[in-house]
DNA sequence: ATAGTACAGCGTACGACGTACAGCGTACGA
DNA sequence: TCGTACGCTGTACGTCGTACGCTGTACTAT
């Protein structure tokens, strides 16, 4: 017996490896096809050697949350805030779609890690550059993670991704469902966007764009 | 053996009951202390039992989000559109902090239960009898989901409660992770808001209003 | 060269989980 | 009186997180 040569990798594991491969299992199968065990096997190790490098699996879903906060594109510093603020938070929608299952680990997990406090660190400052005052800035950031968490949210729910997707789904799966009689609205909705070739992924600029618009005359120095 | 009277309930089991106490369950120990073995614990009853009135802990995670829906206020009928869409965001809010798992369980279901549908056509009915269009009223319906999940996910992963919690927790475990001088805007907004007595439950409401004054020009008939 | 120590990694075991399956006692129609 | 259907349950299986104690290797001090 002893150390040898691991199948999946060519050399010893560390945190960042092993919370790496969380994420991209995770990504793969969801978070409830995510074990330790399964992990392990991935990184072709036995399943009690992660314990020497995280403390316990919730230890790991807070390093995979901090993983999904460090892809998130910082707000840019040489542009206008509303440009930025659109950036970043186009970003960070993005990169929650891509790891969907981290909106509805957020929820349980309650320490920020250090991607998250840099995040909001750079955010912070956007806004205070930009002229808006500190409680002014403290409710802008809650109103565009806000947009950012609950529009991820709400396309994580959807069972279809794409507008032609949601032709489809509408008129076979979800349609049949409802009497017109008892959801005459959803009905009109439904047909009306089918029509018109409706795409939700439009949904959040329209919001994103609503807010900034709105916020741009609470700066002192606007 | 045989049947003999349960000692937390005066009746025989049901869809209904079971569902309700799993609601209970939750709110009491969170998500993961939700088990069939300890739900049917709670109910006087085998764990199997269960299985006679879902079909699988799907399907009563499903069932359990649709009791959440069923507790949120609809929009009055009677007043203006603004009015109507306050109460019922308020009354979702309240509802989501009542039951902190339901939002991180929505991520994972995605077939909507039958409150949730009820819920949604009373929601776009009356954005349609305000004015807007069938177009305008899908964005707004996202736009003000959005706010209440968002702030609702952003109220769950904050380590505190109150004000007075908020004031106790940034002097004592928040601010000293942070340094000075990689976080100025951060310790700038903590300093402040602490002596402000800065309540983070007010956030809702300044996104909510803002978001709902910025609709109201978008209706056709303003 | 030798002994000692630290460390990375693993195998086994335990209690709890979701649930398939094969029962059980009771109530009721014939 | 008997059958049969129904509400309910105990047992068992595979998987989960992880406590514990063991390996073999590498490095340090002598």
């Amino acid at each position: 017996m002893g150390k040898q040569r691991q199948v999946a990798s060519d050399a010893g594991l560390s945190k960042q490896r092993v919370v790496v491969e969380a994420v991209r299992l995770a990504d793969r199968e969801g978070v409830d096809g995510l074990s330790m065990r399964r992990l392990a096997g991935a990184l072709g190790a036995g399943a009690m050697s992660l314990y020497h490098y995280v403390a316990s699996k919730e230890e790991l879903l807070d390093a995979m949350i901090d993983v999904v906060f460090e892809e998130i594109e910082l707000p840019p510093e040489e542009t206008d805030w509303q440009s930025a603020m659109r950036r970043r938070a186009v970003s960070a929608r993005q990169v929650l779609a891509r790891h969907p299952w981290a909106i509805g680990l957020m929820e349980s997990r309650t320490t920020p890690g250090p991607a998250n406090l840099r995040h909001h660190e750079a955010v912070t400052a956007c806004l205070r550059r930009a002229g808006f005052s500190v409680l002014m800035a403290t409710h802008a950031n809650w109103l565009l993670d806000s947009c950012v968490y609950g529009y991820a949210l709400q396309e994580a729910t959807l069972p279809f991704d794409t507008a032609d997707d949601f032709a489809d789904m509408a008129e076979d799966a979800y349609l049949p469902q409802l009497p017109p009689d008892q959801f005459p609205y959803l009905n009109e909705s439904a047909a009306a966007l089918v029509a018109a070739g409706y795409d939700p992924a439009e949904e959040f600029m329209f919001g994103l764009d609503l807010v900034l618009a709105a916020l741009e005359p609470l700066r002192a120095s606007a």
